[in-house]
DNA sequence: GATGAATGAGATTTCATTCAT
DNA sequence: GATGAATGAAATCTCATTCAT
């Protein structure tokens, strides 16, 4: 392992990092290291100029993913406090950015929602940020006081992982549609009136 | 006291069955033919006897799986037209029998709904079901005309999905208590009043 | 990796120990799998039939060595208490068997003297058994009392070593010869009277 | 203050062959290149400006023990035809050299006796010197007549190598404490009187 | 109904070495 | 006088699968 600083290495290094993402969320942790070099151009061993193993890119993708989730709910709580809307367009702006942040690196989130064996650690960190802002509102009394929040965050966030997987990703739907199509379920529930 | 050469063979298919399905549920499609039949208490060997292939015997699983979803779409569909409760009944009722059902194999469980890539499929196949099951309420008046019920199914569908993986696998939640909370939240939402 | 029972699985395990022991006395730590395992008529994968790794076979290799040093070192102890010789015949008699002891498996003593990288242990355990029989004839008044038996000791173990490797090994001297020769040089000194 | 670029080259040349040294004594032909260049400050293809191969530069070190042996063979020759000693002295000074040599460059030493795989050559020439000096004292009668001088001398070589090995180089005795008891070892025997 | 023995194909990783600048 | 980037060749090890009995 060297370490290149040059641009052309850091181009091979990004170039596997990113045929790497692809790879693994297309096949999972069984992505073949012969397969990413090949598709970068490189031959075996110059993957591990740039890594150390597989392993390590591996959890370099998960800890991008996770990285970028926890910049997403400091963001978010800050968000949280600052707006005043009511609380079907609080909730559904967020809803949108939460949405929006899975589709912007689809790769990524594959990855770090469907292929990581630890996944449950992410979605558990996904499921705590939910509840804290629901309970907020909760206490500001636009919710049921009677509602587990922590089922209910680990349910929308279900919701989203699902949506994002089956309509989002595939984009058959977008962010804000889902968004809003979740709010409305959610918060008005199915029964008329 | 009868046969048992020909009852060894049916028993020794089964086990291996029975413990492809635990491996497989561990350990993703990842799970070793080595591991699987010294479980058995068997040789590599003999796997082959019983199965064509390591694919052979995982899709026997998820067809496993499969039949058992049909099964219960083909019952509950009948169940829905014999009963005559009130709609809160009715759902939770159906819910009720749903985790139960999830939870009565939790291998073959988690290889249909986690492991299998092409788990897709089983998922589309619970959607529409209980997408036609809501329909019918829908139009019998239970609940709002405005609603998209494929939308709400898939979300229904990933709540079940997600609270039986980390509520009703490991033990944490009954049926009943699921069934309830899902029921009361969909039905209701979560607005106050 | 099984566990054969039957003849030719042992006869094959059997042969790539013998293989192993050769290769590794030949070309040390960096003899290859793949020329042992073509050297046995076998493929790779075979080899991890029988030994878990390169390294469990070499250091089986070892342990094979330091049991059989082990061994010389009791039976040598109890002889010594039992026979009544002149300090010359008896030295002599203990060098002796300790060349054909190292003559009798050529392979397994230079991997043990010479390509064991913690082969100064061995070393050490045979220091010590010399050591330890020195001083008895010290005590008893065969030698001059102002000699550090250590020191002694290790010059004996190198010189046995060394002319193991370039007279006993390669068939230029008999164990006996190197055992009189031995006996003459370092009982008597160089001196002429 | 003169051409640095002249001196830089040569300096880097020279730190690539003591960085080698260390290495090779410390891990045997096994040392890595990126390991040597790595301490040298240096990169990999920088080290083939220098020496064409790893073979190369271990040979260089191997060449560079074998010309000091040379020297020291000449040097001690000369000597013992100079000196006039009693014949205890005269060997002991002429081991305390040879250990004095051995110890000044222990990496050097290291590669030379017990990492090069053609050690045998470089001890076979210690072994003649040995065996040259030894018959001159043996023709002028002070040693007994029915000694082969050639088994003597490897013999003493193997002692020196192997108290090298243990006592001198990693600091546990002196030169001349070595001396001092290996010619009272060999010289006057271990028998009393 | 099963086993002992073995293999084909391939995966990750290592290391000396070279090309272009 | 040196580097950034890359490679060829090979080594260890894994795993589903088969042959002969």
């Amino acid at each position: 392992m060297a370490k290149p600083s040059r641009e052309k290495g850091k181009a091979s290094k990004t170039r596997l990092l990113t045929i790497a993402a692809s790879e693994f969320a297309k096949r999972g942790y069984n992505a073949k290291i012969s397969d990413i070099v090949a598709a970068a151009g490189l031959t075996q061993p110059a993957f591990y100029i740039y890594y150390p193993s597989k392993e390590a890119i591996f959890e370099e993708l998960v800890q991008a993913f996770h990285n970028r989730v926890r910049t997403l709910i400091e963001n978010s709580l800050l968000d949280s406090a600052t707006e005043k809307q009511n609380v079907y367009e609080h909730i559904k702006t967020k809803l949108e950015m939460f949405f929006e942040f899975l589709s912007a690196e689809p790769d990524l989130t594959r990855i770090g929602l469907f292929v990581d064996p630890n996944r449950a650690q992410v979605r558990a960190e996904m499921v705590r940020m939910v509840q804290e802002n629901l309970v907020k509102e909760q206490q500001a009394g636009y919710f049921r006081s009677n509602l587990d929040m922590e089922f209910v965050a680990e349910c929308l966030v279900s919701m989203i992982e699902q949506l994002t997987e089956t309509r989002l990703l595939p984009g058959l739907s977008s962010a804000e549609r889902l968004a809003t199509q979740v709010v409305d379920l959610l918060l008005k529930g199915m029964i008329k009136e």
